[in-house]
DNA sequence: AAGGCAAATGCGAACCATTCGCAAGACAAC
DNA sequence: GTTGTCTTGCGAATGGTTCGCATTTGCCTT
């Protein structure tokens, strides 16, 4: 367990959202300012690899990294860009049939939805 | 309408499965090799303004190309990678509970859903 | 406390898919 | 056939991420 990946949890664990890996960085290097972009990198993929923390993909742009625990979906609008967290229940019924119809097991936390949100119709 | 974009229509047309900018590339080269990739990219933007072509994101990787004629929906394994055509009736659950609760508008073509496939589970 | 070793780090360069700027070229309209 | 606009080729730039490598760090053993 290392300085840097000690401020890099601190980071994750004080602000549960979304980070990209260049607002992380951003933020262990206010108080280590030599910690490398490479090493928030780095340290993320082996967090994510224990399972503490795990990334999405909110339509274009970087990657977003949250702790594990308060993994969701989400819906993007390709317009705006705005993303609203959608419940899980929502995907019960497609998880149940694509593994039914194709035996797949369906990760909607991982990718987002996309379409156009009410202000973008 | 130019010769490259001849060309280009031509090798959508004739294939219409997904293809990469890449590989539109070299099929739109094999007859006129000084086309750039660039042109292709600039061809399939304005394609896609047309209503002509369509594209989706199967994942990491390029973005793949289609008509927008036969747009559909896909499941994609995260572990090989693997893409199975997804039938829409199986997002009118989703999307009618998005649209009443999110007033969101879901556009299941253009992101796909990860997952594990059948023989990754 | 010192030594040794694997794991982690800083750094810059590489990477991939895509976009941009710009000067030169092709096209259509008159 | 000339004008003006739209398109092209080219290479360079971009954004997000990964890699290679020499150096340092943390930890375990003595």
């Amino acid at each position: 367990m290392t300085s840097s990946r000690r401020l890099l949890l601190e980071a994750i664990f004080d602000d549960p959202g979304h980070h990209s890996a260049e607002d992380l960085a951003a933020i262990v290097q206010a108080k280590a300012p030599d910690v490398h972009l490479s090493t928030i990198y780095r340290n993320l993929e082996e967090l994510e690899r224990l399972g503490v923390v795990v990334h999405s993909h909110l339509g274009h742009g970087p990657a977003t990294y949250h702790l594990a625990a308060g993994a969701h979906c989400h819906f993007v609008c390709e317009h705006c860009g705005s993303a609203v967290k959608a419940p899980d229940e929502l995907f019960v019924n497609l998880a149940d049939r694509a593994q039914e119809q194709f035996g797949f097991t369906i990760d909607p936390h991982h990718f987002s939805i996309f379409g156009r949100c009410r202000n973008c119709q």
